[in-house]
RNA sequence: GGGGACGUAGUUCAGCCGGCUAGAACGCUGCCCUGUCACGGCAGAGGUCGCGGGUUCGAGUCCCGUCGUCCCCG
């Protein structure tokens, strides 16, 4: 095996300095990884997800099973090689639509049945369909399929969703003992139980049973409150076995994510530095940015005169809006650049911190300077970063 | 000189035989986005219907005048 993971530094908050090898790479974590749902981070080129220093970025299984389908990346020689990503991947199971697609599904035991949303045309995911579709796309970390659902389910609700994916986790660990013929490839199961401390300590308990060489903690962030979002994933990790890497399933905000690690959590992911920077939203140091506002149309200053990713390098606030308002495709993509940088710099810094045993402190520093520059109500104020 | 069209939000236009609290699209302003169906979603501001008379219970809608724009014929 090709994969190994080691925890380096444990800070006092709990949160974990480490790194996971693969076999495309080492993975420093804490690690933002981006999402390139379609085999490709919306914007962006290879080129520049490597020159922001991307480590990882996640794909999803039922969408490359859609279009253009397992066999065909397969026959091209694996999504690596397709896509042009010699670094690791990491896809997810199809999992998430089973939530976010759920008017056009049916959750049985035995899987999932999409009509999907390209052609309407009806398809089936099971928990070993799953695997075998990630084992054709040849991702260096697969996901079990699992059952998200929402985040004011009943305790009900939620212990039969946890119920149901653990089968599925036991199903899809089988499977993929049966048929991971090359052995480059592992597979992480996800903890469930809504927002019930004691399912969710159910869950992770019952998880860890079926001994994955990683652990996901699914189903957060789907409308709770961060405190019960922290409190759940707190929960979790408190009772996950200590060497395996943790993945807190898409998250966060840049402020909310400190919190995250702070609870032992090592990896995540999320489409909000991608989603917001082609809608306009932009996140820096000192706040968010909106940068359709009205009072950037002729500011000549950067998105962050601090930062320096390619396009505060080179561009002003003023002429990313106006690509922003006449739609020009540049404007997702000089967005999508900054907002990916500064994740990937936010990560570096929580990750310098925890080596400092410090990551209370950066976590109220930048508490701080995000308050200021709202009560400065947010957009034009000039202040200067201090970083 | 004669004849004919048209003048309604910033813009392009809808408003049938008179009953509207005058609409749409785009634009404008603001907000949202958490394992991506979605360069998307939501909300808001904005009009004395060219102007002046008249008919009518009631006129953006009908009549007269007037100003403006455009077209056709001399």
């Amino acid at each position: 095996m090709d994969f190994r993971f080691e925890v380096l530094k444990t800070d006092p908050s709990g949160a974990r300095l480490g790194r996971l090898e693969t076999p495309h790479g080492v993975i420093e974590t804490p690690a933002f990884m981006p999402v390139g749902t379609l085999g490709t981070v919306k914007g962006l080129t290879q080129e520049s997800l490597e020159a922001l220093g991307t480590q990882v970025i996640l794909a999803n299984t039922y969408h490359l099973y859609l279009r253009p389908g397992a066999e065909l990346i397969r026959e091209m020689g694996g999504l690596h090689k397709f896509m042009s990503w010699p670094h690791p991947i990491l896809t997810d199971s199809g999992g998430y639509q089973v939530f976010s697609l759920s008017d056009l599904r049916k959750v049985t035991d035995e899987g999932v049945t999409f009509r999907s949303h390209i052609d309407g045309s009806e398809h089936s995911l099971s928990p070993e369909r799953a695997i075998e579709i990630q084992l054709a796309l040849g991702s260096d970390i697969m996901m079990v399929l699992d059952e998200c659902i929402e985040a004011s389910s009943s305790e009900e609700r939620a212990a039969a969703a946890a119920a149901r994916t653990l089968a599925w986790a036991r199903r899809s660990r089988d499977y993929f003992s049966e048929h991971d013929d090359a052995q480059r490839q592992i597979m992480f199961g996800i903890v469930q139980g809504g927002a019930h401390a004691e399912l969710r300590r159910k869950s992770a308990d019952e998880t860890v049973q079926l001994d994955f060489p990683g652990y996901a903690i699914g189903g957060l962030a789907v409308g709770e409150p961060h405190e019960v979002t922290c409190e759940m994933t707190a929960q979790v990790t408190a009772r996950l076995p200590a060497d395996r890497p943790r993945y807190l399933m898409g998250v966060g905000r840049p402020e909310q994510i400190v919190d995250y690690v702070a609870r032992g959590v090592d990896m995540m992911d999320c489409v909000l530095p991608t989603r917001s920077a082609r809608h306009g939203c932009l996140f820096t140091w000192q706040g968010r940015i909106l940068i359709k506002n009205a009072c950037y149309a002729k500011d000549p200053r950067p998105i962050d005169p601090a930062c320096p990713c390619p396009t505060c390098r080179r561009y002003s606030r003023a002429y990313l809006r106006h690509l922003f308002l006449s739609k020009e495709l540049l404007a997702a993509t000089l967005t999508t650049l900054h907002n990916v940088y500064f994740y990937l710099d936010i990560m570096a810094e929580i990750r310098k911190s925890i080596r400092f045993g410090n990551l209370l402190g950066f976590r109220s520093d930048l508490q701080a300077r995000l308050e200021n520059s709202v009560s400065e109500s947010g957009a034009a104020s000039g202040t200067e970063s201090n970083r």
